[in-house]
DNA sequence: AATTTAAACTAACAAGTGTTAGTTTTGTTA
DNA sequence: TAACAAAACTAACACTTGTTAGTTTAAATT
């Protein structure tokens, strides 16, 4: 199963768009980086805006996927939220580039893309107030001001890959096990 | 005490960088907004680039400038801690476009802007870690690994201005109470 | 009123942008 | 080997970019 023309443009343009952002990676370096003329491309691809929808989209989706399934499990709300920072860190490793790309570059969406990526992000921030008010209603989370722990908590995991590219980056084990150790009970001693 | 010049366009720059982008905007784009041609930006400013080093190293100067004080004054790193994420709240108030633009657009810095907020900002995250290692110390924080704490903490107290411009914005009161209790004490009820 | 200064203007530059059309090369299948 | 498809190429397009030079207008000072 080798990768077809069209997804190794894909892993590089992540890559490039990740180190210097989507405006200013033009189509001549995209190229280049590839060995090849920035007209070729256009073999593979219909556009620019294309490569970023389809390296945006394909993770906002994964996302969207599993906090859905994780949100009609029969599991308590701080189980939910374990197996969702779980899964950001697991994201994190696997598609650390189009992560990047997504948290950096989903403003310079246009149109149908931006409007899909909006959608699938609002869909995921609303799974995720409703597991956390399940737990304030079943008495295991503080009575916090909701949009305060649904902001702090994901903006965490959505920049997970910015700790991960620092040459100081800890084990994945220390990351899985002091995480939600953080996130959930705090950092001070009780 | 009115604005110069100057100050207006960087004023209104960095709303601009911060809605779209340092690339996306152009001098044409700034120019218009301010009812002005492009080319007489530059009987005030010497370039783009000028621009966004001022606007950036403002607002990291004066994180510094707090940390530094904080870090030597004769209290608790709990409330250091406190003192800091209390400053991070002031800033994001009085600074929000200049530090949307921080965190969106420092990558587009070129050469001494670049190097000297890379400089400040590795000054501020030593500070913060030294803080923390202090807290550890005298056993007021728990033991969890301290790269994983600077980086959600600071990760979500830099990120503030993304949910301080939301519509469904809370009161500054409940922020002001609500957050340290997130970042330091968590979510989980013990 | 004359002079100076600040801040706008027009016009243009060289370089870079995404993209298209048409052509040639490369590798695979009939 | 001939035919075909995939993927590269050259050349060019219309447009945008940051910036400079030189000039005119408006405001402040003498």
């Amino acid at each position: 199963m080798s990768l077809t023309r069209k997804q190794e443009i894909i892993i590089t343009a992540s890559r490039l768009f990740k180190e210097r952002g989507y405006n200013a990676i033009s189509m001549r370096d995209l190229a280049a980086e590839m060995g090849i003329k920035a007209a070729s491309l256009y073999n593979h691809i219909s556009s620019k805006q294309e490569i970023l929808g389809l390296i945006i989209l394909k993770v906002a989706e994964e996302f969207t996927q599993h906090i859905n399934t994780i949100y009609l499990d029969e599991l308590s709300s701080i189980k939910k939220l374990e197996a969702i920072i779980q899964n950001h860190i697991e994201i994190t490793l696997k598609y650390t580039h189009h992560l990047a790309c997504m948290n950096n570059d989903w403003i310079h969406l246009e149109d149908e893309y931006k409007q899909r990526y909006l959608n699938l992000r609002n869909e995921y921030e609303s799974k995720f107030r409703q597991i956390l008010q399940q737990g304030k209603d079943e008495g295991e989370l503080k009575d916090i001001d909701l949009e305060i722990v649904v902001f702090s908590v994901l903006t965490t995991l959505r920049t997970l890959h910015i700790w991960y590219a620092k040459k100081t980056s800890i084990q994945v084990a220390t990351l899985q096990q002091d995480l939600p150790k953080t996130l959930l009970y705090g950092i001070v001693k009780s």
